[in-house]
DNA sequence: TATGAATGAGTATTCATTCAT
DNA sequence: GATGAATGAATACTCATTCAT
């Protein structure tokens, strides 16, 4: 996942991600990192400036490697709703594969420990920002609702997200037919045409 | 928000909660909770057996409290899709309203500070649960598509969830008209009607 | 010497003295302050703030001390040679007495650890200023030469200084012959009528 | 000022001197020193067997130093007043041109950090001992009264250190008519004539 | 010679918790 | 009940020194 970093990094940095979804942030000490990343502690300071700098790093390297792997053949001449369907797939893949790397940027994506820097940076090479185009170009082709783009990927992703936490707890699997089924109501939930329909059906 | 329980620790409580919202959870030390809530660190010790305690409890009184704030007429002899909107509408204006108990919720439900037995105690009288017997009866009687209820209340929430995130970190607003048609497509991915014309139109 | 200070305080201040003179303060760490006071070393964070501040707290607390050791009966109505005598014999007594505080004022004067503020509070209450008020004094009944009434003080300070620490590391002894000669000196080096014979003398 | 060491050693002491002024031991570490002086950590220690040596090696340099500097001229065939006011000129000139030098000289010179063998090969070195047979001669033609020749160059070292330190820190500036009227009370301060005018005057 | 990555004991400070009052 | 002084283990981080290259 830190193919980017020299060994010491890669090191700390999944070590580091390891512990923090075993056992939080504040319990993940500099020397527990040490040990178990097999860095001693001077060294570590000599690759991060701090454990501010650990942290905002694997946070971005994370949501580089989460934009790459979403994002791959997003912006091919397939149809749309191809297109659509195979990124949220995955984004299941994703969280379901890497479910580290997903679990720590939803827990920390909101953390003041994250800089604002750290965010923005991380935007750029996230996969929201490039998802939205599909949906903006779905919305142009009078396909999707005009609802704000942005807006309509966070709610999707928003609903992945829970999907993948209630799995992940334990409250319900998530299989392909039931994945299926969701990407497809993704998609329902913006279509043009079922919301006229819905807009005349609910009455209001 | 802290009803049920006497000076002392509503006292602690609201405190640690702004706390934890203005500084995160390891930078909400005990002797700060004393300071700022006027109890002395001693007496906090009478009421709590310790800070996760204190934590724990905040994350069960939160949940009560949503819970009661959501549920209210759920159960009415009005349409489903009525009480459904109605739902969602108090989940809406429950995270923007008491937006540190969402924040914390938030941030705290995967965090293993919340031990499991809070967590399943808050299930209980949270509103997930009786919303989930709403889907269920729109599943029985052919409204919702065969998805386990659980599992739908959880994508919707997780679409609200990123959807009040977005606009608390200044993304973009949520208006009026949005969340109308935001409810609407919550309804509208789950709907029969919906389904089976996507399905048709996916072609898959 | 720390009598204006609780039980606590006067431990930690007169522990932090003691092992500053033996082993310099970056050799004085925070943990051998606290077990050499037997007080914790939380517990002396109730009391000061740092490290830094105990070592101010020590800087006023001693000159405070000083100053008042070396103005008793300055300002009586007998001669000025006579309280001039006295007050250097005071100075000698105190740099000799109180050989610690004499040793860390030395060596922590010009130090960045001592806070301007520190320095300005300590100079309030010290010795030199009054002593420099007899100084003038003399100079303007014509019996000390016109120079700075501050710094013929420095001057003499300098050299009671010089000769203390001579006497500490044993270079030599200062007996009462000898001290009685120093400080004959003292008030000969800036006597006016030795000033004049000497500039005769000089011939330059 | 390091004329007598290779380059690399010559990079290190004037570094660390420099920075031992600006920022106080402490705050000189290994890697500062190594970083501003150009020379690597590992090279440095090529060189210096530990950081204790860096510090006395500068000891010993800087009293070297100022021993040839103040000594020049000292034992000529001229009138011992003469000499004895060039010599402290001398002092003075130095004290104000190697500002950094004396300062460190000043701090340390009682410092544990710096070595008993350290300060007594630099005594052997420095100035002092030079000019106490310079006193000792003025002793020896009834020129000065009958006082360890050593003690007397203490103290009018001790005055010129203050006097500095007194100007240095902005208390008050030392001219030239000054700096001249000072050495003559040095002088003054231990002549014979004006010891027994004094004794008289004084009528203890 | 020269480099700078690596070490790990040591630093000041914090903080949940206890307990005498 | 209520206080806040006292505890001391734990924390992030530093730094003199070593050593493979």
């Amino acid at each position: 996942m830190f193919n980017n970093y020299n060994k010491v990094e890669q090191a700390v940095l999944e070590t580091t991600l390891r512990l923090i979804i075993e056992k939080e942030l504040q319990a993940t000490s500099m020397s527990l990192i040490a040990k178990e990343s097999g860095v001693s502690t001077g060294n570590i300071y000599h690759y991060f400036s701090s454990k501010e700098e650990i942290i905002n790093e694997l946070y971005r390297g994370i949501v580089k490697f989460n934009g790459e792997f979403v994002t791959r053949e997003l912006f091919t001449d397939e149809p749309i709703q191809t297109r659509f369907e195979r990124a949220w797939r995955y984004v299941a893949e994703l969280c379901q594969t890497y479910s580290e790397g997903f679990r720590f940027i939803e827990q920390y994506s909101f953390s003041p420990y994250i800089t604002e820097s750290t965010k923005q940076e991380a935007y750029k090479v996230g996969w929201c920002a490039p998802l939205a185009r599909l949906y903006e170009e779905a919305v142009e082709q009078g396909l999707f609702i005009e609802l704000d783009p942005e807006m309509m990927v966070q709610m999707h992703y928003g609903s992945m997200v829970y999907l993948i936490k209630g799995q992940l707890q334990g409250y319900f699997p998530v299989e392909e037919r039931a994945l299926r089924q969701v990407i497809q109501s993704f998609w329902a939930s913006v279509s043009q045409t079922q919301a006229d329909t819905k807009k005349a059906g609910s009455g209001t």
